[in-house]
DNA sequence: GGATCATC
DNA sequence: GATGATCC
């Protein structure tokens, strides 16, 4: 038996004998040394590609481990990849940032190329389609005509003034890809974004299929506020002056649900009051940023809303938060949101703004006698009062 | 495949 | 000099 012939179970041996012994010690006891350029990524964790593939070797049954053979592409590289391995090239590719911090700082780091002084939109039009389809639940990867077919028309739509009309989607897949947000399934062979038929070239050879890495997917697809903090950091990097508003629409990330978990779950909070803290800030950034001079005028801004509905909700911690009536909701919704509807104490058309501070969650039936009773003009500035009041209490830490 | 542009 | 892009 050679090389190729490793299976997926001889690799994970290796590997779990990796992590008991430690790199150094596994290194020497096999007679390799540490990886020049390829490392294999398992559970976050990188291993040196060549000794694992060799490693794995002894463990196929009746064989010894293999010290010298080639490593690289085509080699060792290849045999891993076609199990199934991440193979991160170190030469090219960055490794793909996990957390949601991360992925935020790796976008404010990446590379863009500019018309008449303003970026090009191209990596943020790819990011964004790809995180609206990660939030309607499609697949991560998609194969590569359909990529095209689907970005074609958005990058031809969504670009600066003098940005040509090309919509080619390689260049910016190649640069997300080489930036660590584009994964090209395991491929460590892709070109820099540099030149014109080197990379048309690869692509057309390849096709490769594509998508997000598995942790930006997962971050896009269940955590509403790590979806709101990819926008604005792309919004940040790329669009700037732009009106991203058209653009965001296109992609289905416009829309007050936007800031919303995909389940229950993923709103679990140790700390609630740090995290309604932390939506406040969410809100008071986006109403900074949409309110500002580029605006000529006020927008119901639908992510601003969402994220100060869900801080509210959060704040709410499930009750009416009418102080005459504190039930608890009559039931949650399929989000394992509150039934409870959040309500702009003063309208926004009269002035009110989509801040947590006018807005108050109430059961139907206070929302009803808030909206057409005859004594709502007295609970009006009980409840303006109280969500000043409750607004307070949680940004206060004790 | 090369030339060019504008950053970093 | 490398990188993201475009044009020829």
């Amino acid at each position: 038996m050679a090389l190729p012939d490793i299976t997926r179970e001889a690799v994970l041996a290796a590997i779990a004998e990796c992590d008991r012994m430690g790199r150094d010690a596994f290194l020497d006891k096999y007679g390799f040394r540490r990886a020049l350029r390829y490392r294999l990524r398992y559970n976050g964790t990188l291993y040196d590609s060549k000794a694992i593939a060799g490693v794995a070797h002894g463990y196929l049954p009746g064989e010894s481990p293999l010290r010298d053979f080639s490593g690289g592409i085509g080699h060792a590289v290849t045999a891993l990849q076609r199990l199934g391995f991440e193979v991160i090239d170190e030469h090219t590719a960055r490794p793909t940032p996990q957390t949601i911090d991360e992925v935020v700082a790796t976008i404010g780091d990446l590379q863009r190329a500019l018309v008449a002084s303003k970026p090009m939109l191209k990596q943020a039009v790819v990011l964004l389609w790809a995180i609206g389809r990660a939030r309607a639940g499609e697949d991560r990867l998609l194969n590569w005509a359909d990529t095209v077919a689907a970005l074609t028309p958005l990058l031809d739509e969504h670009r600066r003034d003098g940005e040509r009309r090309q919509g080619r989607s390689d260049y910016p897949i190649a640069a997300l890809h080489h930036a660590g947000l584009w994964d090209l399934r395991g491929r460590t062979d892709v070109p820099r974004a540099h030149g014109d038929s080197a990379v048309k070239g690869w692509f057309a050879e390849h096709t490769p299929d594509g998508g997000l890495p598995q942790s930006v997917y997962t971050l896009a697809r269940r955590d509403g506020i790590a979806r709101i903090r990819l926008i604005e950091a792309i919004t940040a990097r790329f669009l700037d002056d732009y009106d991203e508003r058209e653009l965001l629409t296109a992609v289905g990330l416009y829309d007050k649900d936007v800031a919303s978990d995909e389940d229950a779950v993923g709103n679990a909070t140790d700390d609630p009051k740090a995290e309604y803290a932390r939506r406040c800030e969410l809100v008071a950034h986006r109403e900074a940023r949409t309110n500002g001079q580029r605006r000529t005028r006020t927008v119901n801004d639908p992510i601003r809303n969402g994220l100060a509905r869900s801080a509210v909700l959060l704040r709410s911690e499930g009750r009416c938060e009418n102080p005459k009536c504190a039930q608890p909701a009559p039931d949650i919704n399929d989000r394992g949101e509150p039934l409870l509807e959040v309500d702009h104490i003063v309208q926004l058309s009269d002035g009110g703004r989509d801040l947590p501070l006018q807005m108050i969650a109430l059961c139907p039936n206070c929302h009803r006698v808030k909206t057409y009773g005859r004594t709502r003009h007295q609970l009006i500035p009980v409840l303006t009062q109280t969500a000043r009041d409750l607004h307070d209490q949680w940004l206060t830490t004790d």
